[in-house]
DNA sequence: ATTATTTTGGCAACCGATTGACAAAAAACG
DNA sequence: CGTTTTTTGTCAATCGGTTGCCAAAATAAT
């Protein structure tokens, strides 16, 4: 702790700069800086020089000083609302990867609880990154676009006109799910749904309803209700009262509420109650039963949400193109424990 | 789409400038970082003044810009291994909440996989940020000294001589899950282990060890696995074949991952096998029967890091020293539904 | 009213990169 | 060998703030 010399103190933390590196090879700061950022434009023998030089001096390039001509930061912001719900994991992973792959670095935002927080964040956020991939949020669809406007955005499992998204077809999860929920049986079923303003739930419970009434069941919707482990527990008694044998719930996380709220009042899954999530999150394999949900491509849905905006930064028309049109993202549905015939 | 005239293209994004400020306001440029950064140093006319044209303009400074002369990004890093793991969630929570009332601003980082991919995250996150909050890692202990010489760091559940630490106590909760194995009954125990390596790890065994000899049981480590719950599911046989009635293990994820796999194979939990898991983390009562665990103050553990951090960084001897000589968090045990009297 | 003191605001240098313009050096050409 | 073209490296301005230093203005003290 006594002779560190240049530990900590100082704007200087950590740092040798171009200047230093000019210096030790003999040239011009602004030649460092083509060597290093610019390859080929500097011929092969003074790069070389260079290089060796920031090697020996353990160069890192300040990023600020960086992103100050250049307006570029290399950091994107995924942001999500609550870290605890495990649809995020994969999204996470995947974005991550994308991005360190691409020499970004992910900034994640966890904006628990108000609103208020949410912007907040998102306003400190804001200038610090290049772009930004919004997985869940509470916020407005105007500010949203207010936002959009000043820096790119990518929406995951939400739709804003004018607003690029990343949302996979829900279309044959639910097809499948309700012709599965047929075929074991079932005639009235129920969808416990989630929040009042998502965009996302209106969606799946519009289409669980008329792929129902196509199949000649009768179904119900039970909500809105936060989207919690907690509120699928209190929604227990809704259903029994409902009269269904069967619910689709809004994702995962309610559905492993309400089968473990089940479980402990006596009603046995799948037998009195078939229950199927949605999301196939982190997780939804671990419950007695395992849980049969309809699953989204999460990893992948980071991952092209994050290669979507890389395009759009890089501006590079080609693949611009060619990832805007990749084929959409499918959900299937995916039969474990959770559901049965219905008893009597 | 058509006549948003400074949007996304340019080095300057979304810019109003201190600049624009002082144009709007009369003043000199000076004045008015003085007025927003450094306040009482301005008459308090001139300051309306300035703060009246920096709304009007929607002013927000340039984080980099502020950064390049200060040194300082009011950027924070939070690392951790595995986003899966539940036992992050309410750090990370602790650590958001108590950087966002600071002004701060969390940088999540998951360097999931490979060691080196991690060392590569680091290098590329540590010139952005203040400070690092460590929340797990796999990197060595050398690489963390290296690094604490030119940020701050804190680590979280582990300990490197000369690096700052927060690290529960875990004696109480140990000597609990110990005696209430006892007074079940209980006269063989295991600890399931965690990574080889892994600090905690040893401290964790060592510890029950201890208290198991102390109370006149026996005690085995089985392992070392990594702290997965595959390998709790995986672990099963070897804990058959120990012949013991209870085993602790090094964390929940792991418990559960044996909960799940015993039920499965047809043996009761807690009535032939009764399991604690370790760190009480999200989603440890979920199980069927829930978990009993030795709970550790996560929130708080996040809190107290960041705060620790903070103090550090502010340089305020007082508050660094408040912080530093809290008295130390603890561990206890939770007792809920998979322990009990061992069968016969 | 005069001097001493404190406030207040401006000037200019600086943080560490990037980049357009240009001149010197090297290579290619006739 | 002289001239044109290309390659290579330097100069200097710039990004948007911060801050030490100083002078003008305002206030207090004598």
């Amino acid at each position: 702790m006594t002779e560190n010399e240049s530990s900590k103190k100082g704007p200087t933390p950590s740092g040798a700069t171009i200047y230093d590196i000019a210096n030790l090879a003999g040239v011009n700061p602004s030649t460092v800086s083509r060597a290093l950022s610019t390859p080929g434009r500097i011929s092969a023998k003074t790069e070389a020089k260079i290089r060796a030089a920031a090697e020996q001096l353990n160069y890192r390039v300040n990023p600020f000083a960086r992103a100050l001509p250049t307006g570029r930061t290399k950091l994107l912001a995924l942001t999500i609302t609550d870290i605890t719900n495990p649809v995020f994991f994969d999204v996470v992973r995947g974005a991550e990867q994308v991005a360190a792959e691409s020499g970004y670095t992910l900034l994640l935002a966890e904006s628990a609880e108000s609103t208020s927080t949410e912007s907040n964040t998102l306003q400190r956020i804001l200038p610090m990154v290049d772009g930004l991939i919004m997985a869940t949020t509470r916020i407005g669809d105007d500010e949203i676009k207010s936002i959009n406007n000043s820096k790119p955005i990518i929406l995951v499992n939400r739709h804003i006109d004018g607003v690029v998204d990343v949302v996979p077809d829900i279309e044959p999860g639910i097809i499948d799910a309700v012709q599965h929920l047929k075929q074991l049986g079932h005639k009235h079923i129920a969808f416990l749904s989630g929040p009042l303003n998502s965009w996302m739930n209106t969606a799946r419970w519009n289409l669980i309803m008329r792929e129902a009434l196509a199949a000649g069941l009768t179904a119900v919707e039970i909500g809105p209700n936060a989207p919690t482990l907690a509120t699928g527990r209190e929604s227990l008694d809704r259903i029994r009262a409902a009269g269904v044998t069967a619910v689709i719930t809004y994702n995962d996380l309610m559905a492993i509420g309400l089968l473990r709220q089940a479980t402990e009042a006596g009603i046995s899954v799948p037998n009195d109650l078939s229950i199927i999530g949605f999301d196939n999150s982190f997780g939804s394999d671990f419950t007695s039963p395992p849980l049969t949900t309809i699953g989204q491509p999460l990893l992948e849905t980071g991952e092209r949400a994050t290669r979507t905006l890389l395009a759009i930064l890089d501006g590079d028309a080609d693949e611009s193109i060619a990832t805007l049109e990749a084929p959409r993202l499918r959900t299937s549905l995916i039969i474990r424990g959770s559901t049965a015939k219905p008893r009597g």
